[in-house]
DNA sequence: TCTGGGGTCCTGAACCAT
DNA sequence: TCTGATGGTTCAGGACCC
């Protein structure tokens, strides 16, 4: 515990919610809720407005829309969050090297590693400034937390929300926490708050007063040491900035239960072919394979084979995997299949080292900015290494990835990525990353959903585009959520070889709430789309809200766009509009 | 009309080696 | 040679987080 509060803690408020409400001046004071769309889709964040309804996260989104009929349901935009993240974060490290990024939206930051704050006083004024600078640079709000450790920053950003700031003295830990439910410290979820109301505990204070050999008894050893220590205030992790990843996964959850095996072995391997794209993607082999089920009644179980050693070859992944099936009863259906490698190897280096021996010998020098520049002149070299590991197929992914916004904590998976870069640049597929990385989360096809996109005011008509046809549509899902990351028109374009496919039908689909453009009437989102016709509100991030207008679907002047920036030249105001009140 | 996706960490059982 | 203790690894499952 250091003497002074000096580690802040930000998490953006409802972020996902408000910056759709920034981007969209239509939405703002409306309640907004961003999820998955799907009958099994779930709420992934909710505008202050559709808190009041009683609605919030991991609620699922039929029943956010029962408490909310008004509210507006959007798909999530990664691309457009992860853009406005790596601002804030951007503005993070101005102020010290130690970050320490949660997700998308959390982080903690060291100050006095910054040198920016050794004390109560200027720890305080460096959170309100940050908290200015992130408004004036997205137009958002966050709600910061400074403590002496993570875990009372983290409580204290929590108490703040929103747009508040909120500094706990060192000293008054134990004091602040002990009226605190203990569902307040992280690691106590329902399973363990459950156990501890059962055994008459529910705050801080009573946990702490219960002793760690009680807790020891009740959690188990690492669980109840850790647990007195948070109740006693005691919390001395360090802010790291970079953590190496431990597993990479991917998983699906179908509208309907699967039950024939043949189709489940078919999703299998296709999720091995994702899963073995992001794990290349970083940077990474792997060793122990994982397939993960559930079931038609909800229960989870996993497979894993521990291979001889690391591989990112989607055939060995691919083969695991289904013999991991062979070992599954799958009678009765299954609603998710996952397939995931962990036993990460950081495989990248003897690329890093050949790669450097091929840039030695030809004279160039191999430090840092060598290494970083190299994509594009060490092509050759970086190819001829990467050859027999990384055939074409991934590389379009990754050069995806690493033009996107390199979500890959620069230094260590930039030169492994660079080789891949520089292979990719010769083949083709540039697309496919970015929606793959999106695919996550959307069973939500919102197939051509119903009539009228035309009803009166946003919200009716985002609810109608989407409400129609379960079913049969995970791969829709995905070209809808391709086109509307990356701005570019084809539909077709990676439907991967699938059951219920489209093929043939190139009809363009719009997702609701993706962004476009009218050649007359100029940027929009879509409002909801069906029987041919899709439904634009023209507007953008500070404007006035904008007018509505509905086209066929195949209008040859709309056209899928890249989502237009928050706070750009001629936005103004944003900020103060958004702030969740 | 229940319950996403992508992670991390922990625990306990089984097994093997020393 | 047998037995028990110990420790490492693998595997499965659960809890938790955002």
């Amino acid at each position: 515990m250091r003497a002074a509060p000096t580690i802040l803690h930000l998490d953006m408020d409802a972020f996902y919610a408000s910056v759709e409400q920034a981007s969209k001046p239509s939405l703002r004071g409306k309640a907004v809720i961003v999820g998955g769309l799907g009958p099994r889709g779930v709420v992934a964040t909710a505008s202050y407005e559709a808190r009041r309804y009683g609605v919030h996260s991991a609620m699922p989104m039929a029943q956010a829309r029962r408490l909310c009929p008004n509210g507006a349901c959007l798909i999530p935009r990664f691309s457009l969050y992860r853009e406005v993240s790596d601002t804030v974060m951007g503005l993070l490290r101005e102020l010290s090297p130690l970050v320490e990024p949660l997700s998308l939206d959390e982080a903690f930051v060291d100050l006095e590693a910054g040198g920016v704050a050794f004390d109560a006083e200027a720890a305080r004024a460096v959170g309100e400034r940050l908290r200015a600078d992130i408004a004036a640079a997205t137009g958002l709000s966050g709600s910061v937390g400074l403590a002496g450790s993570k875990m009372l920053a983290k409580v204290a950003s929590e108490e703040a929300k929103p747009a508040g700031l909120l500094l706990i003295d060192v000293g008054t830990e134990r004091a602040h926490l002990a009226p605190m439910s203990v569902r307040t410290l992280p690691g106590v979820g329902p399973a363990t708050g459950e156990h501890l109301r059962r055994a008459g505990i529910t705050t801080v204070g009573e946990l702490a007063a219960a002793g760690e050999d009680e807790l020891i008894r009740m959690v188990g050893r690492s669980h109840g040491v850790g647990l007195y220590r948070m109740a006693l205030g005691v919390d001395e992790r360090p802010v790291v900035a970079e953590r190496d990843a431990k597993s990479v996964s991917v998983e699906d959850t179908f509208d309907v239960d699967l039950h024939d095996r043949v189709r489940i072995r078919n999703e299998v391997q296709r999720l091995a072919d994702r899963c073995v794209e992001r794990l290349r993607g970083s940077g990474h082999s792997g060793r122990t394979i994982v397939l993960k089920v559930r079931r038609y009644d909800f229960s989870t179980l996993t497979r894993s084979e521990t291979l001889r050693g690391p591989t990112d070859d989607p055939a060995v992944v691919r083969e695991a995997a289904a013999r991991l099936l062979e070992s599954v009863d799958t009678t009765g259906g299954v609603r998710l299949l996952g397939v995931g490698v962990t036993g990460l190897a950081d495989y990248t280096q003897e690329d890093l080292f050949a790669f450097a021996d091929a840039m030695a010998a030809r004279g160039g020098g191999a430090g840092d900015e060598g290494v970083a520049v190299a994509p594009g002149a060490g092509a050759g070299a970086a190819a001829g290494v990467r050859a027999g590991r990384m055939p074409a197929a991934a590389d379009g992914a990754q050069a995806a990835r690493g033009a996107d916004t390199g979500p890959w904590p620069g230094e260590r998976g930039g030169p492994g990525q660079g080789g891949a870069v520089a292979v990719a640049g010769s083949g083709s597929g540039e697309r496919v990353g970015q929606s793959q990385e999106q695919a996550a989360g959307e069973a939500v096809g919102s197939g051509p959903g119903e009539s009228g996109g035309q009803g009166p005011g946003a919200q009716q008509g985002l609810v109608q585009g989407q409400g129609a046809g379960a079913g049969q549509r995970e791969v829709a899902g995905q070209d809808q959520i391709a086109q509307q990351g990356q701005g570019q028109g084809e539909a077709a374009g990676h439907g991967p070889g699938d059951a219920g496919g489209v093929e043939g039908v190139v009809e363009r689909r719009w997702a609701a709430g993706s962004d476009v453009r009218h050649a007359v009437y100029g940027p929009g989102w879509v409002q909801g789309s069906g029987v041919g016709r899709v439904t634009v509100r023209f507007e953008q991030p500070g404007s006035e809200p904008g007018r509505v207008r509905t086209f066929l679907v195949d209008d040859p002047d709309l056209e899928p766009s890249d989502p237009m920036p928050l706070v750009g030249d001629r936005a103004v105001g944003v900020g103060g509009s958004t702030a969740p009140e």
